[in-house]
DNA sequence: AAAGAGTCCAACCGCCGGAAG
DNA sequence: ACTTCCGGCGGTTGGACTCTT
């Protein structure tokens, strides 16, 4: 990629005030892949921190800052890359409920996404909808929705996606309990997701403010078994955070990935990042899908807030992509008015 | 095929708080 | 106690890419 912005403050000369030559020739700009290469070395050698001596020693002609964030975003190996999974999209909805635009710490649930990916997410996919359906993102109105018709018909998008491909289908049409319905309830500091697959068995998995918790009968007993998340700040520093409920495998970009296999192994640093520990975490990853899903087929969604109009979303054609179909925009319209 | 519109995301910016001197 | 530096955070932007007409 070519660099185009190189910000050169090499102004007129002056005696009063030196300027270090590292701010005299700032680069802006993408990254080219000797500047990736150079931070990643030098980061593998003396670990991250630090970044205004670290951009300086590594001969980098950029702020620290910029290190950082080139760092952070893109270069560290656990970043997860691709398309915002289900799960995931169901988890910034919720946590996004309880704290707003703290990027930050809605990143730190979702182990290898970016604060800035979340960040870009919610304005590009999220306050599209809002957009699209003439409310305020902040509005009752549309975060009404997201509870009560989105997050729903993410829950059943995730189960259509787990039945998909964990049945182990005998020949005939996907059977569909007539019983199953999901539920979500919110308390305090706990929303709880709770449904019932074709087995009758109770599956449900909570948010906590500082956990996730699963509970699943039949997911308890296996390798499936997700525990629960529990989060501590000091244990989710950058590097790789111990625990996590990703969908797969991490994958870490080309470049990182090689540099680590191939450059890295069995450097003796106590400061490097550990390449065996990055990947190993991220092998180690539990499927977020496995932990919530069973096989079953389609569900009907019940509110549990008084006045709160249920909504049978059974019918709802296949969204793909976008859930704000005709359809949906219809049910919404519908919600919106039973709620004014 | 080309132009314009829309989308996505990497990177930058300014602000703030904490640490260090 | 004050100043400076640094890292972290949320908001914003520019440009590449994709889609639509």
């Amino acid at each position: 990629m070519e660099v185009k912005g190189i910000r050169a403050s090499n102004s007129t000369t002056t005696t009063t005030t030196i300027q270090s030559e590292d701010e005299m020739d700032l680069r802006r700009g993408p990254w080219t892949v000797d500047e990736d290469l150079a931070l990643i070395n030098y980061i593998a050698n003396h670990g991250e921190g630090r970044w205004n001596s670290l951009a300086r020693s590594a001969g980098l002609k950029r702020t620290g800052k910029s290190c950082r964030l080139r760092w952070l975003n893109y270069l560290r190996p656990d970043v997860r890359r691709g398309n915002i999974t289900l799960e995931e999209q169901l988890l910034i909805l919720e946590l996004h409920g309880r704290w707003g635009n703290r990027w930050s710490k809605i990143a730190q649930y979702l182990p290898g996404r970016t604060d800035n990916e979340i960040k870009n997410y919610w304005r590009t996919r999220v306050q599209k909808h809002a957009k699209q359906l003439k409310c305020d993102v902040n509005s009752k109105q549309f975060k009404d929705a997201m509870r009560y018709l989105w997050m729903p018909r993410l829950v059943e998008r995730i189960q259509a996606a787990a039945a998909a491909t964990t049945t182990v289908a005998a020949a005939g049409s996907p059977t569909a309990s007539a019983s199953a319905t999901t539920t979500i309830t919110t308390n305090n500091n706990t929303t709880t997701y709770n449904y019932y697959d074709n087995n009758n068995l109770n599956n449900s998995f909570e948010v906590h403010s500082g956990n996730m918790m699963v509970r699943n009968p039949t997911i308890m007993n296996n390798n499936n078994f997700c525990g629960s998340h529990s989060y501590t700040p000091e244990n989710s520093s950058t590097g790789a955070s111990s625990d996590s409920f990703g969908t797969q495998v991490s994958p870490v970009s080309d470049l990182t990935q090689d540099y680590y296999n191939n450059v890295t192994a069995g450097n003796n640093n106590n400061n490097n990042p550990n390449p065996d520990q990055y990947y190993q975490q991220a092998h180690d990853q539990l499927s977020f899908l496995d932990c919530i899903t069973s096989p079953s087929g389609l569900f009907d969604f019940q509110p549990m807030e008084p006045n709160t109009p249920w909504i049978n979303l059974s019918n709802v054609g296949d969204t793909s992509n976008g859930f704000w179909n005709v359809e949906n925009m219809l049910l919404f319209q519908q919600f919106s008015d039973n709620n004014m």
